[in-house]
RNA sequence: UCCCCGAUAGCUCAAUCGGUAGAGCGAGCGGCUGUUAACCGCUAGGUCGUAGGUUCGAGUCCUACUCGGGGAGCCA
């Protein structure tokens, strides 16, 4: 378009004339003024028309834009504490409706998670969906960025892939020309052959997990990036692994600062993220889930919800008796909009505090050898203030290509970075065996087809070298720099169990 | 796969003990020259998720199913 002005270059074009295109995000008329709120892609914009003989032929449509009508707007750009952004379209001199818009589903008010997702493909024109976007697209170029500037090279790893690993029931099976194949989980092991020949190597894409999960930390897609890097040991991953998360959270803090605030984010927690990362053995986790700082954590916990929840019923009542009392139909909906809110978060609490005895239990009868549960590694990360690397877990819970540790055969040199404030496993790693033998042995441990890993051995025969690689999710890092309570909001289209649709 | 919760207007939610289905938003019409979830007046809008059952009477109680939410397991 021939003279487009795009929203966030109007701050440097006060006292300019300016053509607009865009979407009327909302529209508010007042007899003989309207108000359009214009949405691009880069921002939004405040248009003020007044009706007067200029504006007259085209005053009454815009009167009555609709929500998500598309149009384009010429006026003069003016200074304006009232409006959002400082700046608003004055003396409006064109106003055209390209594409109009009836009965948009989304309006200004509340909706369900369901309807919302239902109505997806509309739902990120919105500003929060829209930031949260923006934010995923700076994230993924940074890790670009990261790995890039470092050296390493991106080695594209195969979607299509035959069953290898831990067993076919978390893949989707696909028809391949009529033989059964199935979408990666893991780019790993291509991508340890890579390192044999470009040493630091990282792979950046789709996985698929078929895994029957319903929690807010899962979907059945997601994007994964997985540096592998050889003549490495542990120590020295775990500092690439930091270097990286360091990185990323800095760049996403100074690109998005204001991002972030707008989405509730609590900044302090990310601005404490600094070098040394904790790093502590899988023993010492452990021992911490049986520890009195553990069950301290989880009853004080209970303490404040339980009195968040008295406060919230005194809350309540009030609540209840100035919806009664209000004379005025917006504040008894106010009033109600309120008590709502107070109810939601009533029930959300109610249902942590079940939980807890729950996961005490689970913490304080952690027996050696089991895998940290989600409960425990919220013990864990809560009682950090930096994300925590967990090392040297049990073999048996761990994959068979990991590599054992020499110094305790019980054990694989393994580790994976815990987010800070419950967030959770972002970062899942390994040093893999590099021994033929052992590989082998427990290859057949595993009870694993030994055909289908000939050439993963062939990395064994042909000059094997210490070597070692981690994966980090990018929905699961987004919504922790978010502070998202749900991953499903930081991907375009989430796919989970059960729901493909739009 | 298992456990808990839910489903009422296009949307978000009310409906007391089992007794005539309501509000706000959205939509339509009218009014208003500085609105920020505008406001004021009027209008339309319902097979209470589905199928059975209990009852004089069911949105409300019971059973099954469907769909959704949360959690467990598993994982990034």
């Amino acid at each position: 378009m021939k003279n487009r002005t795009y929203i966030n270059e109007l701050p440097k074009r006060v006292g300019q004339s300016a053509t607009l295109y865009g979407w009327s995000a909302k529209a508010r008329a007042a007899g003989k003024i309207a108000f359009i709120t214009l949405r691009d892609g880069t921002g939004l914009c405040q248009c003020v028309m007044e009706k007067n003989d200029r504006t007259a032929p085209f005053f009454d449509t815009a009167k009555k834009l609709s929500q998500e009508s598309s149009i384009t707007l010429s006026g003069t750009v003016h200074a304006d504490e009232r409006a959002i952004g400082g700046v608003e379209l004055r003396d409006i001199t064109a106003c055209e409706i390209i594409g109009p818009s009836t009965d948009y589903p989304i309006t200004p008010k509340p909706h369900g998670v369901e309807f919302l997702f239902k109505h997806r493909h509309l739902w990120f024109r919105s500003e929060r969906q829209h930031t949260i976007i923006r934010i995923r697209a700076t994230l993924i170029d940074a890790i670009r960025r990261f790995f890039n500037d470092r050296g390493f090279i991106l080695f594209d790893t195969p979607i299509f892939a035959p069953a290898v690993g831990e067993g076919t029931s978390t893949l989707f099976q696909v028809d391949y020309f009529g033989d059964p194949v199935y979408l990666a989980q893991t780019g790993q092991l291509y991508l340890e052959a890579a390192c044999m020949a470009h040493e630091r190597v990282y792979c950046f894409g789709p996985t698929f997990r078929a895994e029957k999960s319903k929690t807010r930390r899962h979907l059945t897609e997601f994007w994964m990036v997985e540096p592998e890097v050889a003549f490495i040991h542990l120590d020295e991953l775990l500092q690439l692994a930091e270097d990286f998360v360091l990185s990323v959270v800095h760049r996403v803090l100074n690109d998005h600062r204001q991002d972030l605030i707008s989405l509730g984010r609590d900044l302090a927690p990310l601005d404490q993220i600094k070098p040394p990362f904790h790093r502590i053995r899988y023993q010492d986790a452990v021992d911490t889930l049986h520890s009195d700082k553990a069950r301290h954590l989880l009853e004080r916990d209970l303490d404040e919800k339980s009195a968040r929840i008295a406060a919230l019923d005194e809350n309540l009542k009030q609540l209840e008796s100035r919806r009664e009392s209000a004379t005025k139909a917006w504040e008894q909906e106010k009033a109600a909009q309120e008590i709502q809110a107070a109810r939601e978060e009533r029930a959300e609490l109610e249902e942590q505090i079940a939980n807890i005895p729950t996961h005490v239990k689970l913490a304080a009868e952690f027996e050696w050898g089991g895998d940290l549960g989600g409960s425990d590694e919220t013990i864990i990360s809560r009682l950090h203030d930096r994300p925590v690397f967990v090392t040297h877990y049990p073999r048996e819970v761990k994959a068979f290509y990991m590599r054992l540790d020499r110094a305790d055969n019980r054990l694989v040199e393994n580790f994976d970075m815990l987010a800070p404030e419950g967030y959770g496993e972002v970062i899942g790693g390994s040093m893999r065996e590099e021994d033929h033998d052992i590989l082998l042995s427990r290859i057949h441990d595993h009870a694993l087809p030994v055909e289908a890993f000939n050439w993963y051995l062939d990395l064994r025969r042909y000059g094997t070298v210490p070597h070692g690689g981690f994966g980090l999710g990018v929905e699961r890092t987004l919504a922790w720099l978010c502070g998202l309570k749900h991953i499903r909001e930081t991907i375009p289209f989430p796919r989970m169990m059960g729901k493909v649709y739009p």
